[in-house]
DNA sequence: TCTTGACCCCGGAGTGGCTACAGGGTTTTT
DNA sequence: AAAAACCCTGTAGCCACTCCGGGGTCAAGA
Protein backbone atom coordinates (compact mmCIF):
# COMPACT_ATOMS: atom_id res chain seq x y z
CA UNK A 1 0.00 0.00 0.00
CA UNK A 2 1.12 3.78 -0.54
CA UNK A 3 1.81 6.37 1.90
CA UNK A 4 -2.07 7.72 1.47
CA UNK A 5 -3.86 4.16 1.77
CA UNK A 6 -1.42 3.56 5.03
CA UNK A 7 -2.46 6.87 6.53
CA UNK A 8 -6.31 6.32 5.93
CA UNK A 9 -5.83 2.37 7.35
CA UNK A 10 -4.14 4.39 10.68
CA UNK A 11 -5.38 7.70 11.36
CA UNK A 12 -2.12 9.27 10.98
CA UNK A 13 -1.09 11.94 8.48
CA UNK A 14 1.00 11.02 5.92
CA UNK A 15 3.52 14.10 6.41
CA UNK A 16 3.51 12.52 9.99
CA UNK A 17 4.49 8.90 8.68
CA UNK A 18 7.33 10.77 6.74
CA UNK A 19 8.19 12.68 10.08
CA UNK A 20 8.46 8.59 11.63
CA UNK A 21 10.49 7.06 9.20
CA UNK A 22 12.95 10.31 9.18
CA UNK A 23 13.36 10.23 13.04
CA UNK A 24 14.38 6.05 12.38
CA UNK A 25 10.90 5.20 14.30
CA UNK A 26 9.25 3.23 11.07
CA UNK A 27 11.38 1.67 8.96
CA UNK A 28 11.94 2.79 6.11
CA UNK A 29 9.81 0.83 2.69
CA UNK A 30 11.16 -0.41 -0.31
CA UNK A 31 9.95 2.28 -2.96
CA UNK A 32 8.11 1.49 -6.04
CA UNK A 33 9.88 2.46 -9.66
CA UNK A 34 8.28 5.91 -9.37
CA UNK A 35 9.73 5.98 -6.19
CA UNK A 36 6.65 5.83 -3.95
CA UNK A 37 7.01 4.47 -0.67
CA UNK A 38 5.40 0.95 -0.87
CA UNK A 39 4.10 -0.44 2.71
CA UNK A 40 3.62 -3.70 3.60
CA UNK A 41 0.99 -5.40 6.70
CA UNK A 42 4.42 -4.97 9.28
CA UNK A 43 4.62 -1.41 9.05
CA UNK A 44 0.70 -1.38 9.10
CA UNK A 45 1.07 -3.40 12.91
CA UNK A 46 4.08 -0.83 13.92
CA UNK A 47 2.49 2.27 12.49
CA UNK A 48 -0.70 1.23 14.37
CA UNK A 49 1.35 0.44 17.54
CA UNK A 50 3.41 3.33 17.54
CA UNK A 51 -0.02 5.55 17.68
CA UNK A 52 -1.95 3.86 20.56
CA UNK A 53 1.05 4.48 22.54
CA UNK A 54 0.85 8.05 21.44
CA UNK A 55 -3.10 8.55 22.21
CA UNK A 56 -1.53 6.83 26.07
CA UNK A 57 0.27 10.37 25.48
CA UNK A 58 3.98 8.52 25.51
CA UNK A 59 6.88 10.78 24.37
CA UNK A 60 8.09 8.92 20.85
CA UNK A 61 11.52 8.28 22.42
CA UNK A 62 9.25 5.62 24.98
CA UNK A 63 7.76 4.58 21.99
CA UNK A 64 11.17 3.89 20.14
CA UNK A 65 12.50 1.60 23.41
CA UNK A 66 9.19 -0.20 23.52
CA UNK A 67 9.65 -1.42 20.16
CA UNK A 68 12.91 -2.37 20.30
CA UNK A 69 12.11 -4.48 23.45
CA UNK A 70 9.06 -5.65 21.36
CA UNK A 71 12.25 -7.05 18.98
CA UNK A 72 14.26 -8.58 21.64
CA UNK A 73 11.75 -11.02 22.75
CA UNK A 74 13.82 -12.63 25.22
CA UNK A 75 14.90 -9.34 27.45
CA UNK A 76 13.93 -8.47 30.69
CA UNK A 77 9.98 -7.46 30.61
CA UNK A 78 11.35 -5.01 33.80
CA UNK A 79 12.25 -2.52 31.47
CA UNK A 80 8.51 -2.08 30.41
CA UNK A 81 7.06 -2.01 33.79
CA UNK A 82 9.96 1.04 34.90
CA UNK A 83 8.43 2.77 31.38
CA UNK A 84 4.90 2.69 32.06
CA UNK A 85 5.31 3.38 36.28
CA UNK A 86 7.40 6.34 35.13
CA UNK A 87 5.24 7.40 32.38
CA UNK A 88 2.14 7.04 34.73
CA UNK A 89 3.85 8.87 37.69
CA UNK A 90 4.29 11.17 35.23
CA UNK A 91 0.93 11.68 33.90
CA UNK A 92 -0.78 11.31 37.71
CA UNK A 93 1.62 14.33 38.49
CA UNK A 94 0.08 15.93 35.62
CA UNK A 95 -3.36 15.10 35.93
CA UNK A 96 -3.05 16.61 39.91
CA UNK A 97 -1.76 20.06 39.01
CA UNK A 98 -4.11 20.72 35.96
CA UNK A 99 -6.99 19.98 38.81
CA UNK A 100 -5.95 22.20 40.79
CA UNK A 101 -5.60 24.89 38.05
CA UNK A 102 -9.25 24.26 36.86
CA UNK A 103 -10.27 25.14 40.62
CA UNK A 104 -8.14 28.47 40.47
CA UNK A 105 -9.29 29.45 37.11
CA UNK A 106 -12.73 29.00 38.24
CA UNK A 107 -12.13 30.91 41.14
CA UNK A 108 -10.56 33.44 39.05
CA UNK A 109 -13.55 33.36 36.67
CA UNK A 110 -16.06 34.43 39.64
CA UNK A 111 -14.56 36.95 39.98
CA UNK A 112 -16.33 39.04 36.94
CA UNK A 113 -19.54 39.52 35.94
CA UNK A 114 -20.99 41.90 33.74
CA UNK A 115 -19.89 44.68 31.72
CA UNK A 116 -17.76 47.10 32.81
CA UNK A 117 -14.06 48.66 32.07
CA UNK A 118 -11.04 46.88 32.93
CA UNK A 119 -10.13 49.28 35.31
CA UNK A 120 -12.90 47.51 37.76
CA UNK A 121 -12.52 44.14 36.12
CA UNK A 122 -12.19 41.78 39.13
CA UNK A 123 -10.43 39.41 37.20
CA UNK A 124 -7.34 41.54 36.33
CA UNK A 125 -7.44 43.32 39.81
CA UNK A 126 -7.11 40.00 40.98
CA UNK A 127 -3.93 38.86 38.75
CA UNK A 128 -2.54 42.12 39.70
CA UNK A 129 -2.76 41.68 43.03
CA UNK A 130 -1.54 38.26 42.83
CA UNK A 131 1.19 38.99 41.36
CA UNK A 132 2.25 41.67 43.84
CA UNK A 133 2.25 38.44 46.27
CA UNK A 134 -1.48 39.82 48.16
CA UNK A 135 -3.51 36.60 48.74
CA UNK A 136 -5.53 35.91 45.32
CA UNK A 137 -8.31 33.43 44.68
CA UNK A 138 -5.91 31.52 42.41
CA UNK A 139 -3.43 30.67 45.74
CA UNK A 140 -5.63 30.31 48.65
CA UNK A 141 -3.32 28.55 50.31
CA UNK A 142 -0.18 31.11 49.68
CA UNK A 143 1.32 29.28 47.31
CA UNK A 144 1.56 29.46 43.37
CA UNK A 145 0.74 25.83 41.65
CA UNK A 146 3.88 24.65 40.05
CA UNK A 147 1.70 23.45 36.81
CA UNK A 148 3.61 24.27 33.62
CA UNK A 149 5.93 26.53 35.22
CA UNK A 150 8.18 27.45 32.84
CA UNK A 151 11.15 26.34 35.31
CA UNK A 152 10.77 25.11 39.07
CA UNK A 153 12.99 27.65 40.95
CA UNK A 154 15.70 27.74 39.30
CA UNK A 155 16.66 24.03 37.94
CA UNK A 156 19.82 25.46 36.79
CA UNK A 157 22.39 25.33 39.16
CA UNK A 158 24.53 27.86 39.05
CA UNK A 159 25.52 29.16 42.04
CA UNK A 160 23.92 32.19 43.27
CA UNK A 161 26.04 34.15 45.86
CA UNK A 162 25.50 38.11 44.79
CA UNK A 163 21.87 39.01 47.46
CA UNK A 164 19.96 40.62 45.66
CA UNK A 165 20.64 44.34 45.71
CA UNK A 166 17.63 46.99 44.40
CA UNK A 167 19.62 48.89 41.69
CA UNK B 1 18.08 46.19 38.79
CA UNK B 2 20.47 43.95 36.73
CA UNK B 3 18.47 41.41 34.95
CA UNK B 4 19.77 38.98 37.76
CA UNK B 5 18.31 40.30 40.23
CA UNK B 6 15.02 40.41 38.93
CA UNK B 7 15.00 37.26 38.25
CA UNK B 8 15.45 36.57 41.79
CA UNK B 9 13.04 38.39 42.54
CA UNK B 10 10.76 37.11 40.40
CA UNK B 11 11.86 33.65 40.14
CA UNK B 12 12.17 33.94 36.16
CA UNK B 13 15.57 33.05 34.59
CA UNK B 14 17.47 35.68 32.76
CA UNK B 15 17.40 34.03 29.98
CA UNK B 16 13.66 33.69 29.52
CA UNK B 17 13.46 37.80 30.85
CA UNK B 18 15.25 38.52 27.50
CA UNK B 19 13.45 36.25 25.56
CA UNK B 20 9.86 38.12 26.47
CA UNK B 21 11.86 40.87 25.35
CA UNK B 22 13.04 39.94 22.29
CA UNK B 23 9.54 38.55 21.96
CA UNK B 24 7.61 42.05 22.65
CA UNK B 25 6.14 40.55 25.65
CA UNK B 26 8.44 42.79 28.72
CA UNK B 27 9.32 46.33 27.27
CA UNK B 28 12.85 46.91 26.40
CA UNK B 29 14.58 48.92 29.72
CA UNK B 30 17.04 51.29 29.65
CA UNK B 31 20.75 50.22 29.66
CA UNK B 32 23.43 51.21 31.29
CA UNK B 33 26.65 52.58 30.29
CA UNK B 34 28.32 48.74 29.86
CA UNK B 35 25.36 47.38 28.18
CA UNK B 36 23.60 45.63 31.46
CA UNK B 37 19.65 46.00 31.31
CA UNK B 38 18.33 48.56 33.95
CA UNK B 39 14.86 47.71 35.22
CA UNK B 40 12.57 49.66 37.16
CA UNK B 41 9.64 48.82 39.55
CA UNK B 42 7.59 48.20 36.91
CA UNK B 43 8.96 45.91 34.80
CA UNK B 44 9.11 43.75 38.00
CA UNK B 45 5.56 44.67 38.33
CA UNK B 46 4.71 43.52 34.67
CA UNK B 47 7.22 40.28 35.03
CA UNK B 48 5.53 38.89 38.06
CA UNK B 49 1.71 39.78 36.14
CA UNK B 50 3.32 37.41 33.24
CA UNK B 51 4.58 34.83 35.90
CA UNK B 52 1.29 34.40 37.54
CA UNK B 53 -0.60 34.17 34.22
CA UNK B 54 2.07 31.12 33.42
CA UNK B 55 1.25 29.87 36.45
CA UNK B 56 -2.21 29.57 35.57
CA UNK B 57 -1.09 27.80 32.23
CA UNK B 58 -1.73 30.73 29.95
CA UNK B 59 -0.41 31.14 26.90
CA UNK B 60 1.98 34.14 26.21
CA UNK B 61 -0.47 35.21 23.58
CA UNK B 62 -3.23 35.21 26.38
CA UNK B 63 -0.84 37.23 28.60
CA UNK B 64 0.12 39.77 26.17
CA UNK B 65 -3.67 40.40 25.42
CA UNK B 66 -4.50 40.88 29.23
CA UNK B 67 -1.63 42.89 29.39
CA UNK B 68 -2.74 45.36 26.23
CA UNK B 69 -5.83 45.50 28.21
CA UNK B 70 -4.23 46.52 31.84
CA UNK B 71 -2.93 49.38 29.67
CA UNK B 72 -6.25 50.50 28.37
CA UNK B 73 -8.13 50.48 31.32
CA UNK B 74 -11.49 51.89 29.93
CA UNK B 75 -11.93 49.12 27.66
CA UNK B 76 -14.33 46.94 28.18
CA UNK B 77 -14.15 43.94 30.46
CA UNK B 78 -15.93 41.46 28.72
CA UNK B 79 -12.41 40.77 26.36
CA UNK B 80 -11.14 39.41 29.34
CA UNK B 81 -14.21 37.55 30.78
CA UNK B 82 -13.91 35.63 27.35
CA UNK B 83 -10.36 35.38 27.57
CA UNK B 84 -10.79 33.26 30.83
CA UNK B 85 -13.63 31.34 29.91
CA UNK B 86 -11.64 29.60 26.70
CA UNK B 87 -8.95 29.20 28.67
CA UNK B 88 -10.87 27.25 31.49
CA UNK B 89 -12.74 25.06 29.06
CA UNK B 90 -9.36 24.39 27.01
CA UNK B 91 -7.80 23.16 30.74
CA UNK B 92 -11.29 21.47 31.60
CA UNK B 93 -10.97 19.76 28.21
CA UNK B 94 -7.45 18.57 29.05
CA UNK B 95 -8.28 17.83 32.57
CA UNK B 96 -11.58 15.24 31.20
CA UNK B 97 -9.20 13.37 28.42
CA UNK B 98 -6.44 13.40 31.24
CA UNK B 99 -8.24 11.59 34.17
CA UNK B 100 -9.66 8.65 31.23
CA UNK B 101 -5.31 8.78 30.08
CA UNK B 102 -4.55 7.76 33.67
CA UNK B 103 -7.18 5.15 34.02
CA UNK B 104 -6.25 3.51 30.96
CA UNK B 105 -2.55 3.36 32.02
CA UNK B 106 -3.37 2.16 35.36
CA UNK B 107 -5.17 -0.60 33.93
CA UNK B 108 -2.48 -1.29 31.96
CA UNK B 109 -0.20 -1.37 34.32
CA UNK B 110 -2.10 -4.03 36.22
CA UNK B 111 -1.32 -6.63 33.13
CA UNK B 112 1.98 -7.17 33.99
CA UNK B 113 3.41 -7.64 37.78
CA UNK B 114 6.81 -10.08 37.80
CA UNK B 115 10.29 -10.91 36.17
CA UNK B 116 9.95 -12.64 32.99
CA UNK B 117 11.01 -12.35 29.48
CA UNK B 118 9.37 -9.51 27.10
CA UNK B 119 7.68 -12.32 24.92
CA UNK B 120 5.50 -12.48 27.85
CA UNK B 121 4.78 -9.02 29.16
CA UNK B 122 1.00 -8.56 29.52
CA UNK B 123 1.68 -4.94 28.57
CA UNK B 124 3.05 -5.30 25.45
CA UNK B 125 0.80 -7.68 24.68
CA UNK B 126 -2.08 -5.69 25.72
CA UNK B 127 -0.35 -2.55 23.60
CA UNK B 128 -0.13 -5.06 20.86
CA UNK B 129 -3.49 -6.28 20.30
CA UNK B 130 -4.69 -2.94 20.72
CA UNK B 131 -3.01 -1.64 18.03
CA UNK B 132 -4.55 -4.55 16.13
CA UNK B 133 -7.67 -3.16 17.13
CA UNK B 134 -9.23 -5.83 19.64
CA UNK B 135 -10.22 -5.07 22.60
CA UNK B 136 -7.69 -3.42 25.14
CA UNK B 137 -8.19 -2.76 28.72
CA UNK B 138 -7.41 0.95 27.48
CA UNK B 139 -10.10 0.90 25.23
CA UNK B 140 -13.32 -0.59 27.33
CA UNK B 141 -15.60 0.77 25.26
CA UNK B 142 -14.14 0.00 22.23
CA UNK B 143 -13.21 3.58 21.21
CA UNK B 144 -9.52 5.62 21.28
CA UNK B 145 -9.46 9.03 23.72
CA UNK B 146 -8.38 11.47 21.31
CA UNK B 147 -5.86 12.83 24.43
CA UNK B 148 -2.41 13.80 22.99
CA UNK B 149 -3.85 12.23 19.29
CA UNK B 150 -1.24 13.78 16.65
CA UNK B 151 -4.42 15.20 15.00
CA UNK B 152 -7.84 13.99 15.53
CA UNK B 153 -8.33 11.89 12.59
CA UNK B 154 -6.93 13.91 9.35
CA UNK B 155 -8.34 17.58 10.43
CA UNK B 156 -6.69 18.54 7.23
CA UNK B 157 -10.21 19.02 4.67
CA UNK B 158 -7.75 17.40 1.37
CA UNK B 159 -10.78 16.19 -0.52
CA UNK B 160 -10.27 12.39 -0.96
CA UNK B 161 -11.68 10.31 -3.65
CA UNK B 162 -9.57 7.46 -4.45
CA UNK B 163 -10.65 4.39 -1.79
CA UNK B 164 -8.13 2.59 0.11
CA UNK B 165 -6.10 0.11 -2.34
CA UNK B 166 -4.72 -2.50 -0.15
CA UNK B 167 -1.17 -2.92 -3.01
C1' DT C 1 -5.84 13.98 -26.40
C1' DC C 2 -5.82 17.05 -23.06
C1' DT C 3 -6.94 18.57 -18.65
C1' DT C 4 -8.11 18.14 -14.16
C1' DG C 5 -7.24 16.80 -9.74
C1' DA C 6 -5.80 13.55 -6.52
C1' DC C 7 -1.82 11.65 -4.99
C1' DC C 8 3.27 11.33 -4.32
C1' DC C 9 8.21 13.21 -3.66
C1' DC C 10 11.75 16.25 -1.11
C1' DG C 11 13.68 19.82 1.74
C1' DG C 12 13.10 23.46 4.72
C1' DA C 13 10.78 26.49 7.82
C1' DG C 14 7.43 27.33 11.45
C1' DT C 15 4.89 26.37 16.03
C1' DG C 16 5.39 27.46 21.76
C1' DG C 17 8.04 28.46 25.40
C1' DC C 18 11.70 28.21 26.57
C1' DT C 19 16.83 26.16 27.24
C1' DA C 20 21.59 25.74 26.09
C1' DC C 21 25.38 26.85 24.19
C1' DA C 22 29.50 29.74 22.12
C1' DG C 23 32.29 33.42 22.52
C1' DG C 24 32.95 37.49 24.17
C1' DG C 25 33.03 41.59 27.92
C1' DT C 26 32.47 43.48 32.97
C1' DT C 27 32.26 43.44 37.84
C1' DT C 28 32.96 41.61 42.20
C1' DT C 29 35.20 38.53 45.37
C1' DT C 30 39.06 36.00 47.06
C1' DA D 1 46.13 39.10 40.30
C1' DA D 2 43.19 35.57 39.56
C1' DA D 3 38.99 33.46 39.86
C1' DA D 4 34.29 33.54 39.99
C1' DA D 5 30.18 35.52 39.03
C1' DC D 6 27.67 38.21 36.21
C1' DC D 7 26.35 40.45 31.76
C1' DC D 8 25.98 40.74 26.44
C1' DT D 9 24.60 38.86 21.53
C1' DG D 10 23.26 35.44 18.50
C1' DT D 11 22.20 30.98 17.23
C1' DA D 12 20.64 26.32 17.66
C1' DG D 13 18.12 22.79 20.03
C1' DC D 14 13.91 20.62 22.25
C1' DC D 15 9.06 18.10 21.15
C1' DA D 16 5.90 16.26 17.76
C1' DC D 17 4.44 17.55 14.40
C1' DT D 18 2.48 20.93 10.58
C1' DC D 19 2.73 23.64 6.58
C1' DC D 20 4.69 25.24 2.43
C1' DG D 21 6.85 25.49 -2.09
C1' DG D 22 8.02 23.40 -6.15
C1' DG D 23 7.90 19.69 -8.54
C1' DG D 24 6.67 14.63 -10.46
C1' DT D 25 3.00 10.71 -11.35
C1' DC D 26 -1.17 8.68 -12.55
C1' DA D 27 -6.04 7.69 -13.51
C1' DA D 28 -10.56 9.42 -14.90
C1' DG D 29 -13.47 12.56 -17.38
C1' DA D 30 -14.54 15.99 -21.50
Amino acid sequence: MRIGALGQATGVDPETIRYYERIGLLPAPVRRANGYRAYGPAHLERLAFIRHCRALDMPLADVQRLLRLLDHPLDDCQDVDRLIDTHLAHVQGKLQSLQTLARQLEQLRGRCHGQHATAECGILHELVAAAQGESCVCHVDGRASDWAMPTAPHPRIHKIKRVLSPE
